[in-house]
DNA sequence: AGCAACCGCTTGGTATACTTAGCATGATGG
DNA sequence: CCATCATGCTAAGTATACCAAGCGGTTGCT
């Protein structure tokens, strides 16, 4: 795997950190649970690594979304053209915490918010 | 990611040698359409390294079988823990069409309705 | 003031993924 | 018989994923 650089591995970054904000977590609680070491998951945050489908697979573990969820973002994961992975509204249908009820109304709010 | 040795990936370097072989294709032929060198993809098929992702998706592009039977085979998709958890705030945060004020904004609705 | 406990990051080192050169064998065929 | 040429493999080096130690900054408590 030679020339393939760019920043698609900076935006998987960039994603990990988002997400793991989100989770209210600290760099080091999140590398503690993804096994990994603080640094290097700050190094991996920052684009200067590409992780191991191990580690991301830690990661994901530990930020609790699926395996196939971080590959897709890491673009390793079939796709190239079309994301046919993640749509909100499927994924809100799809939640096993929510009410019928709930769904939609969250579902009103995210058409609410796309329609302006 | 420590002690996780094992022969996990041995197997998995003999599923890929013989994929490789009903393919009809040489380790070189293989090596090749995959990107890697000759000689490293002889390892890996003898369980001697454990490729990385990207290789692995190479490899799984060079023999036209998906990505996911790959990983799954390399034992890297969401085995163990296993919550097919949630993935709305996910879908949410990789949607193309909200801003990030807005994103923030249905999460925070997202999590309202959790908590009741 | 201190100092303790957190935060994220830099540095320097080790382990291992991966490559380039080349070896040994076994076909082909001139 | 001896060139090829393909096969898979070994050996030795380079690149990079990953770790342990430690630094400067911020928060908060006594």
């Amino acid at each position: 795997m030679k020339g393939r650089q760019s920043d698609q591995w900076t935006t998987l970054g960039e994603f990990i950190r988002a997400q793991r904000q989100l989770a209210n977590l600290s760099l080091r609680q999140l590398a503690d649970l993804a096994q990994v070491s603080n640094p290097y998951l700050s190094q991996v945050e920052r684009g200067l690594y590409k992780p191991s489908a191990e580690v991301l697979k830690g990661i994901a573990d530990a930020l609790k979304l699926s395996a196939q969820t971080m590959y897709a973002r890491a673009g390793l994961l079939d796709g190239e053209g079309a994301d046919q992975v993640n749509d909100v509204e499927v994924a809100i249908r799809l939640d096993g915490d929510l009410s019928t009820e709930q769904k939609e109304t969250l579902i009103r709010v995210y058409r609410g918010l796309l329609g302006r």
